[in-house]
DNA sequence: AAGAAAATTTGATTTAAATCAAATTCTTAT
DNA sequence: ATAAGAATTTGATTTAAATCAAATTTTCTT
């Protein structure tokens, strides 16, 4: 328990036991069950989440498909899919492939800490630039990048996925198909 | 001037007269021409920018092709494109395609404002959810729109962008070719 | 205003990936 | 262990977009 916070901290940045102690008074720690859906669509209560143990896959609609958006493993977030900013509807499920342990806090109680807790608000940004980072490494890599390169990074970032996720959601999130996919990979 | 914090404050958060006087310490208004070079790659101390009147571009260099990232018009902000969290080099040019004029702000600086102000700070957490935003987006257009749906979300999300950035930036921004753009554009 | 340079369009062809379909392999539950 | 279901691979074909090349239009410069 308190090695989540310590994680957390040595990635980001310390902050001071206080904001520490009101932290751990609004997280939960809970446990799900494989192929549980954490968001559902049109909700507007969206929570925030790290990973202890599992993935999760973040996927929303489009054209009867699901788009694959985002994946989580141990000691990742899951970014609120909601724009808060706006106060837009999510349009996203958020679904565990994996027998799963996290972490999750409201997206309310965050605002209050970081309200509360300069620190606190410190770390939290910390995070979106991380995130930021992850994101403009994932736009280059749909810009000009075969699929081909594509799953190859996403093979040297998580070296897991292969045997953790399936293909067909690997290959969405790759912006491509499972038939693709599967060629393509099949080349050395 | 005052009405450049007015403006920012006025789309994100209001904050503390003491942050802004602070603030407006630290910021240059800078006026560069056409053409000039914000950003030289390999270069650590990169600045954040801020468009008052003009429009930027980010590129970077990918075989020797320049692949555009990123663009800004007036009241969009420049983000930094190194990852300090890493400490990485910047690796992209910031390059304007207009006469323009731009509020100038140190990283070093920006980090110190943030230290010192917690409202500045949630201020600039603000400008990086919705960088967030916007990246997502561009994911989900990257991932598994036609070109022709992407040109058309981009023209909607920026109208004067036809007749103020060439059409080879545009299609490298979009991820696809310029001679591939300016056919399926001529489509209806 | 004329010429040069830059930007854009058009043409012909190739290529990477999508699509539709079916077969095979791997998992899971009984 | 076996059947049922899910996931993955393989096959044939089509399609969107890339590439290479040249022509045309627009924009700058003197």
């Amino acid at each position: 328990m308190e090695n989540i916070f310590k994680k957390i901290t040595e990635e980001y940045c310390e902050i001071s036991p206080e904001a520490i102690f009101d932290w751990s008074e609004k997280i939960n720690i809970i446990e799900y069950k494989k192929k549980h859906l954490l968001t559902k669509e049109g909700s507007y209560s969206s929570k925030f989440y790290y990973i202890i143990k599992g993935v999760a896959r973040a996927y929303y609609l489009l054209d009867d498909k699901k788009v694959t958006d985002w994946f989580a493993f141990e000691n990742d977030f899951i970014p609120s899919t909601t724009n808060h900013l706006i106060g837009q509807k999510s349009n996203h499920y958020i679904e565990l492939l994996e027998d799963s342990i996290l972490v999750e806090l409201n997206h309310n109680d965050l605002e209050k800490l970081c309200k509360k807790h300069h620190d606190f608000e410190h770390l939290y940004r910390l995070t979106l630039s991380k995130a930021i980072y992850q994101l403009r490494e994932r736009v280059a890599s749909l810009q000009f990048r075969t699929v081909k390169q594509r799953y190859n990074s996403l093979i040297k970032l998580h070296p897991t996925i292969e045997s953790r996720v399936p293909l067909g959601d690997i290959a969405s999130f790759l912006g491509t198909t499972q038939e693709t996919l599967s060629r393509t990979r099949a080349l050395k």
